[in-house]
DNA sequence: GGGTACCTTAAGATTAGCTTACTTTTTCCC
DNA sequence: GGGAAAAAGTAAGCTAATCTTAAGGTACCC
């Protein structure tokens, strides 16, 4: 199983450094030189996790951070030249799930990686386990008696993001801003089509959910403790 | 939610230190001075995770953490004086969570600590207890003697703003304009009824409340000390 | 004991969400 | 580049959970 990893650093030298390093360590590398890049990366294919320079040039690595985590819960570690007790924190205190400082040693680079990803993505590898449905990322497909089913870009990404909070409930306008990006108003019904494709999907019964539950007024919810 | 940490080092000043940063922040702290006295903290109570020195009286931090992996694969990460390549690389390679060396700030322990907790122990929706009711605000239910009862918006969005002001006053008007948008007049009588509801909910005996409760002419007062 | 503030219940209204079929857009393959 | 198939988006009628209204009842305070 490989790991798609985003590099997001300006330097060519680190860039290629990383990329090297990572490749030779079996997983596939994404690169972005700026916020802009990286954004766009993200969007056109969420990565598995991110290495994150503080530095860009058209931006800091801090709030690009916030926009990344936004759409996904996924590990990012920092990558900076600067060893500031303070830049530190702040990156730690955002969320950020390492923090390393250049120059660093390769081998402690994948040693911390492959630390965060052994959490995130533990025994789950790239499948998911969602009462008798079987979701396997990798792929984009799900199971269920026998049967598999290719999930479409938007459902994706829509069972992505429920996943991602499952147990909880996520807002309609969070899933729109998952969905798509600019403005998340009207696209509520559009919403409500892509729910119930992809209830047909992973649902034994679409019309009477186990899973993928509706809270009136508030959002849907991921259901994980077996259905019924 | 409070985790129950296991501080393994034999320098008593560097153990009251982290059990005072652990403690602030609202962790159990559990102590040990040799590897022999982490097995049996470990035996009689496994910890939710584990700071472990690497040079200890009875043997070194490394073997410790062997024995304690195969056991169970609980979070640990190493403090260490020993800053060495070396120490770093092993420590990790092992499968450690994360390596610190000394001195460390106490801020970045604690983030450090939090990144990895935050993914071994995917934070559920925080949860908040209310006597004996527990309110999920992530799955928007509230549990009563093994009964779970899910809230309507109306019905969370009430008890937020109340729980928001737990132990004090919050006037009808205010919870009008928390529930409604607009001219907050003429809702009062519905708003009785939604109190009246969540009361059913959240309340052993409805009509004469322990945690909801009526301050007459002032409006409602969510009651934390747990009452009966 | 009268008045006011709040409670309780049930029935009716509302609206968020469901479903289906249809149209448009994108993708992919020759 | 063009045509077919898949995906995404739109629309409209429907359903039912939830909210609101209303009317009679109860407790509290002077």
């Amino acid at each position: 199983m490989s790991f798609r990893i985003l590099i997001v650093d300006d330097e060519p030298a680190l860039q290629s450094m990383v990329r090297e390093i990572l490749t030779q360590a079996g997983y596939e590398t994404l690169s972005a030189l700026s916020c802009a890049q990286a954004l766009e990366q993200f969007r056109a294919a969420p990565p598995d996790a991110v290495l994150l320079d503080v530095m860009l040039p058209d931006g800091d690595g801090f709030s690009l951070f916030g926009k990344l985590r936004e759409n996904r819960d996924m590990p990012v570690l920092f990558l900076s030249a600067r060893d500031e007790d303070a830049d530190r924190l702040q990156g730690l205190g955002l969320g950020a799930d390492d923090y390393i400082t250049k120059p660093f040693l390769p081998q402690e680079l994948l040693l911390r990686l492959r630390a965060v990803l052994r959490r995130v993505y533990r025994e789950e590898g790239s499948a998911s386990k969602l009462g008798d449905a079987e979701i396997d990322w990798g792929k984009g497909t799900v199971r269920r008696d026998g049967r598999e089913a290719a999930l479409t870009a938007k459902e994706y990404a829509l069972l992505r993001k429920l996943w991602d909070a499952r147990g909880n409930i996520v807002t309609i306008d969070a899933l729109c801003a998952a969905l798509w990006d600019g403005p998340l108003v009207g696209y509520e019904n559009t919403l409500m089509v892509h729910i119930r494709r992809l209830r047909e999907k992973i649902e034994a019964e679409p019309s009477h959910p186990s899973y993928l539950l509706t809270v009136r007024g508030l959002g849907y919810r991921l259901n994980v403790e077996g259905g019924t």
